[in-house]
DNA sequence: ATACTATATTCGAATGTTTGAATATTCCAG
DNA sequence: CTGGAATATTCAAACATTCGAATATAGTAT
């Protein structure tokens, strides 16, 4: 019961669980944007960045307004900017750590001794 | 370069991206509590509970403290907190929206006229 | 209609995640 | 030491996600 509540919860975090996304939502932090313009911008394939919202659009993330040729995107509800907001904050409290995750993960080691 | 910090909160928000894993830091919000207490509370597997654990551990969003026979996990960084009860905020102002989706996504019909 | 631009969808291969079953580890009691 | 409780790990099957290539759709202009 509770159960259907954390799915939807973990869509969410899922939809977020990109690096291409996370990209996407924080150029749209700053207003709405072309589907054209954030290929531009992110220098990904066409067909990726419309894969990509495609995702974000089914989780609800972002709205979409088309206009002539194009279509333009935009953050629903600022709540998910503020998410972003936090996970800098926390991102930037735990930095020395971060480096040392992200440098386990490429299979490099960070501390040499003990 | 700004992509590694992108892949971070991705992490993040992957190991945010499950229902037993959100369900484990709900529970851990009101303090620390032993892996076997988890695994009562929310009537799964034992290895199911542990290996979701194991995957929040990995991203730092837990600690955990031995304690003789048992481990008592607890949420590392009160931002994690924030996050699920934004979360909460935005699940509640999307209510009529998010039973949509979940219905749509179980393949039932939500509504039935029109 | 044709051509062109912008965006979306489909397909299949590669990769990653999730699960239960089985097994391993660690700690304490006797 | 042996046994039992609590927790962790490994394995393999099922399932989901991601990507580029190719194709489709929609809008505008001629």
């Amino acid at each position: 019961m509770q159960d259907s509540l954390r799915r939807f919860k973990a869509d969410i975090f899922q939809a977020l669980a990109h690096p291409t996304r996370i990209a996407i939502i924080e150029l749209l932090e700053g207003g709405e944007l072309s589907a054209g313009e954030l290929m531009e911008r992110l220098g990904m394939e066409q067909a990726n960045i419309s894969q990509h919202l495609a995702v974000l659009r089914a989780k609800q993330l972002v709205v979409n307004r088309k206009a002539g040729n194009q279509v333009f995107y935009a953050v629903r509800d600022p709540i998910i900017i503020k998410v972003l907001a936090l996970m800098r904050r926390y991102f930037h409290k735990h930095l020395k750590e971060a480096l040392e995750l992200l440098s386990e993960m490429d299979g490099s080691p960070v501390v040499p001794g003990q």
